[in-house]
RNA sequence: GCGGAUGUGGCGGAACUGGCAGACGCGCCGGAUUUAGGAUCCGGUGCCGCAAGGCGUAUGGGUUCGAGUCCCUUCAUCCGCACCA
């Protein structure tokens, strides 16, 4: 018998496959379609252990699927847009395009060492020309739609990365990628409205049935949706009024202060006559000096500055003073906040520091508060109000409405939802991305490049010598164009865009990649998407994935698509841990794949991955579980070739009845894994326990290397085993498929098990005397209660330890246990 | 602070609907084979105890004939959100 050797097994079947092109996939309407996709990775240069998970579970199911019939789309590409490639260009004076293709070439190479069932004829490559044409032609019908605009706003600015930042990209106030303090700027930027679908992003989550509650409570959380009111307090002085947003309306009988953010228009207004503007500018400037982080920090010192300013209260006509504040959110709301000490802990501490007077409003129904002896605001929601004018004695959530109400009627205010969801920033001052297709004209203003002259193609001869600005606004053939309205001398959009947006309709496209009419044909997407099982980080929660919702509903509007949601189903993995942390280079834990499967092959590297840890999880890399793998499949290897001649001579039908008690129990075992496996695959993503079931039926056929097998139950267990193994090591899987059977494993239907295998003639149940296990019995598997009642009670066992006492009541539970409950 | 998740042998982890806790794998111990090592095969391996038996799923309580699983309490770890008015 020869040795398992994997790298050349590996390598001839890949060769074959590829050779063969069995992984072609075309639409067929007349099959089920089943769609599996693992997120497409960005180009380092190198796979990691984590795409190697990614790709593990994304393969399984899509071979799992085949097997079971499905028409299956199994596609990879590349997001191959972003800051390295050019960062490379500027450290090492390679073009960005040569960097990134000769990464795309190495990974490739990498996946395909892997043994993963990929179309790669329907691979889909952000940054080449034929992709990102489709980028330009989406930006244009957002922009068509209204969707795409340029405003001026205040931006989040990454000095390091030389550009501009969305909000999404900004985590705990530093940069997604360099992790440098992110800083405001004023500046004009393209944008998409997000907003706009806001409350149906929101909503939708509903539908998301097949995602981790997590993940949507994310994305709920950032979408951030609240209801109040706003209504505006007068500021007779200057003849003007001041809006303001709350969510607790039935505190507005308590406003002592007006807080405004330092940002706030009205701030340089006041300035304009107030005879503290120096006072109060000096303290806007301290203000905007603090970082994001200090400033939106819960635990910061609330600050503030008396302007002076009186303005009044339209519920009760009280006059308040107006303050500057460092804790109240320019960009959030309206930009001024109603202070309300007694009903809000940050106003209570920021009228306590500044002596500023309080009015209770609510106090709770069982008890009178008194402000001289409260030490904190009350923030229950739950009570009755006080000192609120005809809303006095009123239950708190009825006076929400009743107030909200008032201000309607009385023309001051309205019910208002309120998102802290901003729209999308998507310019950035970068050279490596897709340009924005807008030529600027002195005439015409902002036009649309034609979609006849998409794309918009990346010069390719562009300087990187000039620092932080981007290349492309210095490479004068770019720029300088003629407008295509009126043909005078204009200039293009130097900016590009983020590369979430080509992220944001990959999907899409690889059901219908070489369309060179439109992004996709309709039928053909609708056919395939969506995404029947999308597996990927949960690093994407807020980015990714709510981008990629957000254009599928625009694109459902737009008539391109007809459903509503991208990825029905989301299966987020956990990291890959190594002694105790994620594998880094800075922490020098890195265990490199190419090395993991020179040394024991892709099937061992997958297995391990699968194995060691349920999908969800984060998984604990382990050299000796490696080692484990790799024996596992060198027990499969001599086993089944123990057999070959067995199996390669055994007849096709066999006669159960005639199998011993040791060979029955094999088919048992047999077809209870086939059971297990099918449902931890199919039903419950637990490839783990998947495993381990299988590793069990190995475990059993090793009692039968001493000893003669029908050969037609050698055959059975042999054919099914490598079908269940297949999607898990399709490598091993196939190449002991053809020594001893014909065809490819792949494209055999996945086994099914015999019920009537699963029966047994005698079963061990457990005999209990007060709960605990005292003995086991076998008995009929279809001994009714009463029978199995009968038989416990007589066995020695129950006898001598039920001896002189009282047997209270006997639990019998059918083909699991009987528990005898005695006294005394 | 709020929200979510997790907590089981020396380790990774099983136990899906309340019914033999620790499947499977790693590690460790023993045996066979071998000149030896490695590889392989077989057996053992939660803790205490010579044993009978007792104790065990973060903590303390509860429901139940029976709880890792259900309910309440406390603790720990991780993740997300965090001045959002």
């Amino acid at each position: 018998m020869d040795r398992y050797k994997p790298q050349e097994i590996e390598k001839k079947w890949q060769d074959k496959w590829e050779s063969e092109n069995v992984y072609k996939t075309e639409m067929d309407p007349d099959r089920p379609k089943y769609y599996a996709l693992e997120m497409f990775p960005y180009p380092s240069g190198n796979l990691h252990m984590g795409h190697v998970r990614n790709y593990s579970i994304g393969d399984v199911m899509a071979r799992y699927k085949t097997m079971q019939g499905f028409n299956v789309l199994h596609p990879m590409g590349f997001d191959s847009f972003g800051m390295p490639a050019e960062n490379a260009a500027i450290k090492h004076g390679v073009k960005p395009s040569d960097w990134t293709f000769s990464n795309i070439e190495n990974m490739k190479r990498q996946q395909r060492s892997m043994g993963l069932s990929y179309d790669w004829d329907r691979e889909a490559i952000t940054c080449r020309p034929d992709y990102y044409k489709w980028t330009q032609w989406l930006f244009e019908l957002f922009y068509k739609r209204g969707l795409a605009y340029k405003k001026k706003a205040t931006v989040n600015w990454c000095d390091t990365c030389g550009t501009v930042l969305a909000n999404e990209q900004v985590i705990d106030g530093k940069c997604w990628r360099c992790d440098s303090p992110v800083e405001k700027k004023e500046l004009s930027q393209w944008f998409l409205k997000i907003t706009d679908y806001a409350d149906e992003l929101l909503e939708d989550l509903k539908l998301l049935k097949g995602w981790p509650e997590r993940v949507k409570v994310m994305q709920k959380n950032w979408i951030g949706r609240s209801e109040g009111l706003e209504f505006s307090f007068d500021v007779p002085s200057m003849g003007t009024k001041i809006p303001v947003y709350t969510t607790r309306p039935d505190t507005a009988y308590g406003v002592t202060f007006l807080a405004l953010a330092a940002e706030h228009p009205l701030v340089e207004e006041i300035c304009k006559t107030s005879p503290k503007a120096d006072e109060i500018h000096a303290f806007c400037e301290h203000v905007r000096h603090q970082s994001d982080i200090e400033r939106t920090s819960s635990e910061s010192e609330k600050e503030g500055i008396n302007t002076g300013v009186i303005c009044i209260n339209p519920f009760n006509g009280n006059e308040v003073e107006i303050w500057v504040t460092n804790y109240v959110l320019a960009d959030y709301g309206t930009g001024a906040v109603m202070g309300v000490p007694s009903g809000d802990q940050r106003d209570w501490m920021f009228a306590d520091k500044y002596g500023i007077k309080k009015i209770l409003t609510l106090q709770p129904k069982d008890k009178q508060l008194k402000l001289e002896e409260m030490t904190e605001a009350y923030v229950e929601k739950d009570g009755v109000l006080v000192n609120s004018g005809k809303f006095t004695g009123m239950e708190m959530h009825k006076a929400m409405g009743a107030i909200i109400e008032e201000a309607e009627k009385q023309g001051f205010g309205k019910r208002h939802v309120n998102y802290r969801l901003r729209d999308w920033l998507i310019s950035r001052q970068r050279y490596w991305g897709a340009p924005i297709p807008v030529i600027y004209c002195p005439h015409c203003g902002e036009v649309l490049v034609p979609e006849k002259d998409l794309p918009v193609l990346l010069p390719e001869n562009v300087s990187f010598e000039q620092g932080s600005v981007s290349p492309l606004a210095h490479c004068d053939e770019f720029v300088h164009c003629k407008c295509p309205k009126c043909g005078a001398d204009a200039v293009r959009e130097t900016d590009t865009m983020d590369t979430f947006i080509c992220s944001s309709w990959y999907y899409l496209r690889y059901t219908d990649p070489k369309n060179d009419k439109e992004p996709f044909a309709k039928d053909k997407v609708n056919y395939w998407a969506p995404v029947d099982q999308y597996i990927g980080g949960i690093e994407h929660a807020v980015l990714h994935l709510l981008y990629s919702r957000f254009f599928t509903k625009v694109l459902r509007d737009a008539g391109l698509v007809d459903f509503d949601e991208p990825f029905t189903n989301l299966l987020t993995q956990g990291m890959v841990i190594k002694d105790g942390s994620k594998m880094s280079k800075s922490k020098g834990n890195v265990v490199s794949p190419e090395e993991i499967i020179n040394k024991y092959g892709a099937d061992t590297a997958r297995l391990f991955i699968l194995f060691a840890a349920p999908v969800e999880r984060d998984l604990d890399w382990s050299d000796q579980g490696v080692e484990g793998a790799f024996r596992f499949l060198n027990r499969v290897w001599r086993i089944l070739l123990h057999f070959e001649d067995t199996v390669k001579g055994a007849p096709t039908a066999y006669d159960v009845t005639k199998l011993t008690k040791e060979e029955k129990d094999l088919r048992r075992k047999l077809h209870l894994t086939i059971k297990k496996v099918t449902e931890d695959v199919g039903e419950r993503f637990m490839f783990n326990t998947a495993i381990s079931n299988i590793m069990e039926l190995v475990n059993e056929l090793y009692s039968f290397q001493e000893k003669e097998m029908n050969a037609g139950l050698a055959r059975e267990t042999a054919a099914s085993l490598l079908k269940l193994l297949a999607p898990f090591a399709p490598h091993i899987a196939e190449e002991l498929w053809s020594r001893l059977f014909e065809g490819s494993v792949h494209q055999q239907k996945w086994p099914s098990y015999d019920e009537s295998a699963l029966q047994e003639d005698e079963i061990e149940i457990v005999l209990q005397i007060n709960g605990k296990v005292r003995d086991k019995i076998m008995i009929a598997p279809d001994l009714d209660r009463d029978a199995m009642k009968e038989v416990a009670l007589a066995t020695p066992r129950a006898q001598e330890l039920t001896a002189g006492k009282q047997v209270v009541k006997v639990i019998c539970v059918p083909k699991k246990l009987v528990n005898i409950v005695v006294k005394g």
